[in-house]
DNA sequence: ATATTATTGAGACAATTATCTCATAATGAT
DNA sequence: ATCATTATGAGATAATTGTCTCAATAATAT
């Protein structure tokens, strides 16, 4: 069992969880609730493969509206494109932000459920339990300056902003901080 | 078969509606991704009231976030509380057409799903579908004017303002105007 | 108070969902 | 190109969900 080959694989099986996700999603926008069967068929695979995904329909159903809250990497900068990357960083966070602070319950679900079943013998560290959705926000608000940087550096970064982004952000704020965290945000981060 | 009887005891179901909603809305705030069994313990009714009120697990899982997402009443004028009525709607409408917008497919799945449940011969009209989360915040908004109208009247705003006020009103922008309803509010309305 | 009618609970039954196993196909390393 | 390994498909089986019926309860009108 070598785990180096594990992870060659990774892509494969998120490019999957994710095809899922988005059949599950046009299947909702269209009017339907789907079942597992429905959902299946639209995302071309068989049902035995969603179950190896999602435990059941009802996490997938509370997971895939999520999915399409997230704002698009294109759609932030469709409009203006600018330049500086303070800006486009600060307006991604933005987004995010808000996303995740009115999904809050469903996201505290979701990464509870994800915890569950790394822990779980059922699926020994098989399922791929997360999507990252922050990343393709981060790389688009970097792009203008990625050319410039080194990628040891350019890839810190990249983690470091990926540490304030997202779920796990705002469930610091909360439960360790303490503190209220609904106008907390990168701003107030940069002037440590 | 008499059809005022039914309506006598409409409030009952609404509440039984209600809490049914709740206890699923409490499970899903407690990190559960609760079973129609959990969800009837919870709100202290069997299994059979609760498939009485929604046809299956995943469309109530579907509406109870929902719930909470609404903004409620006494916590939109809890800091200020101002008096002018067009400010207080003008708030309340700020409010609900947020949380419309940012839900909307959902919505509109919530909106087929009753609308076929009317037509369905399982249910003949026993099946309360909707829930009327408007009334509250316009009532609340119309408050300090309340008792200066005439019941009449004032019945008669209610009843034009919740024309306008939720979801309906986003899909005749929508669907029937064919325009963007993002920022097509109650000021744009007051000018007719 | 009593009759009437609607709502609910309980349990049996059917239908669907979820799990499991084994065979096949696809991927990456050598 | 071949082999080892992993993901997927297909179908059988178990578990749960959803439906239905009937009796009991609670609410309303008289």
């Amino acid at each position: 069992m070598d785990d180096t080959v594990n992870k060659s694989r990774g892509n494969q099986r998120h490019r999957t969880r994710k095809d899922i996700l988005a059949a599950a999603s046009r299947l909702l926008q269209a009017g339907q609730v789907p079942t597992m069967e429905d959902v299946a068929a639209e995302a071309l695979v068989s049902r035995a493969t969603v179950y190896r995904y999602f435990p059941d329909i009802k996490v997938l159903l509370l997971e895939a509206p999520l999915d399409t809250a997230v704002p698009t990497a294109d759609s932030l900068f469709a409009d203006d494109d600018p330049v500086d990357p303070e800006e486009r960083l600060d307006r991604a966070e933005a987004a995010l932000h808000d996303m995740v602070y009115r999904n809050e319950a469903q996201l505290r679900l979701m990464l509870a459920n994800s915890l569950a079943a790394k822990g779980d013998s059922k699926a020994p560290d098989a399922m791929p339990v997360r999507q990252n959705r922050r990343m393709p926000l981060i790389e688009e608000a970097l792009k203008p300056v990625r050319r410039q940087l080194d990628k040891a550096v350019y890839e810190k970064l990249c983690a470091s902003l990926a540490l304030i982004f997202g779920t796990e952000s705002m469930i610091v704020f909360r439960d360790v901080l303490d503190v209220d965290p609904d106008h907390v945000g990168l701003h107030d981060l940069a002037q440590l």
